[in-house]
DNA sequence: ATTAGGG
DNA sequence: CCCTAAT
């Protein structure tokens, strides 16, 4: 399945620029390879910068909680409850229903929901409080079958991923900002904005596949999309027709590795008996590979990313080294980069543009009530280029004291899609979707200040010379996110302010069209009743049989599957031409390949190669390759001699510094054996062949 | 395209 | 496994 996810900011406000569709990548040798990781700019990393130059404001003026708007928090906590804890596992089996295939993400934005007609602002100011209090949990998933039966859930899709802006740290009340001094200047009137990312911090998944829990989120589901993913059909892996790894002839001659793979899909063949059957393709389907991007719905996701993501991210990792403590990390890392990569076409994509824009500012009085400045409430008179109401680009903004205090409901993120296997598991889902957030952030945003439609560029101007602080103005004023000009080579905007961090906006993005629904293929939304087909099985067969010898990171899993499951890719929408400039690590990232899923060799398989290496020699790989291993496509010569080399060196070493699926003692010393026997006939040869080089000489 | 080696 | 260099 693939997910398309179209990432918003709740606050209709941001707009990051479209992202082209990424190529399928194509296997091509890169040089930045894995270099751009360390760059990337975690969203938390990223807001907090942000956040960083606005000093907090004391409490949250509305940190008054409010009765409103609890239900929310109530129902996120339920689904925060039931988030998938087993985020190793593959997705569908999670799924409560077969049908259910279809994940629908949808991140919610507790605040800037705007399809809720009774949401009066001030609801939502409170709700905000409540929510945000709390440590939001990353993604949490509801129930997808709410009123929908699994054909209507097909249909009724669209998610729509919603970003909001949060602050790692959960406390609501001490999440506001401060203008930092330089920013407005030295002058006397220092005003404090605060921003209070309450809502936006709150984000919530639900899969409406395969988690299927609760069913609070519902109403945020509902939310009619004119967003069209295409949904495709999936690729399932599964084994064909692979003989039976027992049948290898043990020490007979000529043996050959049977097991039919195709490089994507593919199983080992080690034990033949329980890995395969597992996974039986249906008659019909069988043969067939689906390749379901799940795109299809929008999600709307507010993704309250927080720590939850990150850390569980970082945890997985960590227990899968903790479980091979022997694998490094390093390597961990690298067996899941596709994904990364992929993100990384996004990342640039968002660098790419003007970017995020922003809406939905709300000064909040300082004396914490918070009239009736929150929320839409206050329209914005159209002075803002892109007031979009939905998500709350108003900002309401009161001075007192000479302390502005401002709230940002949300910042919208571009879209992006997200292609994903159906058996990725939820960990590596949710890895993805913070990867493609934060690859979007991380790229380095700048702020842009509108006020009244009109980009505010002095940074040097204090938020009373500028006006900000009247509250007649608190109406027009605006937030842009941009790219910020350091990490993205290319500027739109020429006239870029060296370093100037607020105050200076370039002019606001068109904003997405709330709906506009990218998708390449409109309506095929319904293309998903194609029955899953039993992925998980297949999937378990794949994961077993070479779990042992080296249990693939989270990542893996998707890597598994088809190649084309794996692109994140960053769907190009309204606007592309915008886009068309791409950030260095963009462009980096997209050249890079994918590295080769990992496929522990079986016993049977290195059986085969010390046999056919006895036979042949070392330094005949091809023929190794021809004569053991040629129907195991995705075994190369380079393989087999990287595996000899492993082999040899594994032999030496002592048993318990081995690691992975052990290799009888019996074919080490064979190993052993031809590997001294070749490469003594190689120097024999070298020998002879040198004197008769220089004698016929 | 292969082979050999380092990473 | 990947990447390169050298065949």
């Amino acid at each position: 399945m693939a997910l398309q996810k179209r990432l918003d900011y709740g606050f209709n406000g941001y707009q990051v620029p479209p992202t082209p569709r990424a190529a399928r990548s194509v296997r091509r040798r890169c040089v930045f390879k894995r270099k751009a990781d360390d760059q990337q700019m975690c969203a938390f990393d990223l807001l907090a910068t942000v956040a960083g130059k606005l000093l907090l404001d004391g409490e949250s003026p509305v940190s008054a909680h409010t009765s409103c708007g609890k239900e929310q928090p109530a129902a996120l906590e339920d689904s925060i409850g039931k988030e998938a804890k087993d985020e190793n596992k593959p997705l569908e089996e999670k799924s409560c229903d077969r049908d259910c295939y279809e994940r629908n993400f949808l991140f919610t934005e507790l605040v800037s929901e705007a399809p809720k007609p009774n949401f009066c602002p001030d609801e939502l100011a409170c709700t905000q409080n409540d929510v945000v209090s709390r440590p939001a949990s990353g993604i949490t998933t509801s129930d997808c079958s709410e009123k929908v039966g699994p054909a209507e859930q097909l249909v009724n899709d669209d998610c729509k991923l919603r970003l909001g802006i949060f602050t790692p740290s959960v406390d609501v009340e001490s999440s506001g900002f401060r203008l930092p001094a330089n920013c407005g200047s030295e002058d006397e009137s220092r005003k404090q904005i605060k921003m209070d990312s309450a809502s936006t911090r709150n984000l919530s998944v639900s899969n409406k596949v395969s988690l299927c829990s609760s069913g609070n989120s519902e109403a945020w589901d509902r939310k009619p999309s004119a967003l069209v993913s295409p949904v495709d059909s999936l690729k399932f892996p599964f084994c064909r027709d692979h003989t039976p790894c027992g049948s290898f002839p043990g020490n007979q001659e000529n043996v050959k590795l049977v097991n039919r793979d195709d490089d994507e899909n593919s199983s080992e063949c080690n034990e033949p008996g329980t890995r395969n059957k597992a996974f039986k393709p249906q008659p019909r389907v069988g043969d067939r590979r689906f390749r379901k991007l799940l795109a299809s719905k929008h999600c709307k996701i507010t993704p309250n990313v927080k720590d939850d993501e990150r850390y569980n991210a970082d945890t997985e990792r960590c227990d899968y080294l903790n479980r091979k403590n022997n694998i490094k990390r390093q390597r961990s890392m690298r067996d899941y980069p596709f994904k990364k990569r992929k993100l990384y076409d996004c990342s640039s994509v968002s660098n790419s543009e003007e970017g995020v824009s922003s809406d939905g500012v709300c000064m909040v009085p300082e004396n914490g009530t918070n009239g009736g400045g929150l929320g839409p409430g206050p329209t914005l008179p159209g002075a803002i280029p892109n007031p979009t109401p939905a998500a709350g680009g108003n900002a309401s903004f009161h001075s007192r004291n000479s302390q502005v205090k401002l709230k940002i409901k949300s910042f919208r993120v571009p879209e992006l899609y997200i292609e994903i296997p159906e058996n990725a598991t939820v960990g590596s889902l949710k890895r993805t979707v913070l990867e493609a957030v934060n690859a979007v952030l991380g790229g380095g945003l700048r702020v842009g200040v509108l006020l009244q439609g009109k980009k505010i560029r002095d940074d040097n101007k204090t938020l009373l010379q500028t006006g900000i602080s009247q509250d007649n103005k608190m109406d027009t004023l605006g937030f842009t996110l941009e790219p910020s000009p350091t990490p993205a080579p290319i500027r739109l905007y020429p006239e870029d302010h060296r370093g100037q961090l607020l105050c200076d906006s370039p002019q606001p993005l068109a904003r997405y069209p709330p709906a506009p629904s990218i998708t390449q293929n409109g309506g095929q939304q319904r293309n998903l009743d194609t029955p899953p087909d039993l992925p998980g099985t297949s999937f378990n067969n794949f994961i077993e049989s070479d779990h042992d010898s080296a249990p693939s990171p989270p990542g893996m899993s998707l890597q598994r599957t088809t190649s084309e499951s794996k692109a994140l890719v960053p769907v190009p929408s309204t606007k592309q031409d915008a886009l068309a400039v791409v950030p260095l690590r963009k462009s980096k990232r997209s050249e890079s390949a994918q590295r080769r899923i990992r496929r522990p060799f079986t016993v049977a398989e290195v059986e085969a190669l010390v046999q056919a290496v006895e036979k042949l020699g070392t330094g005949r790989w091809r023929d190794v390759k021809l004569r053991a291993f040629d129907s195991a496509k995705h075994r190369t010569y380079v393989d087999l001699k990287d595996k000899w080399k492993t082999l040899v060196h594994t032999a030496r070493i002592s048993p318990q510094q081995r690691r992975g699926e052990p290799v009888p003692q019996e074919l080490l010393d064979r190993v052993l054996t031809a590997h001294a026997y070749w490469s003594q006939q190689q120097a024999k040869q070298q020998l002879k062949s040198q004197p008769d080089t220089s004698l016929l000489l």
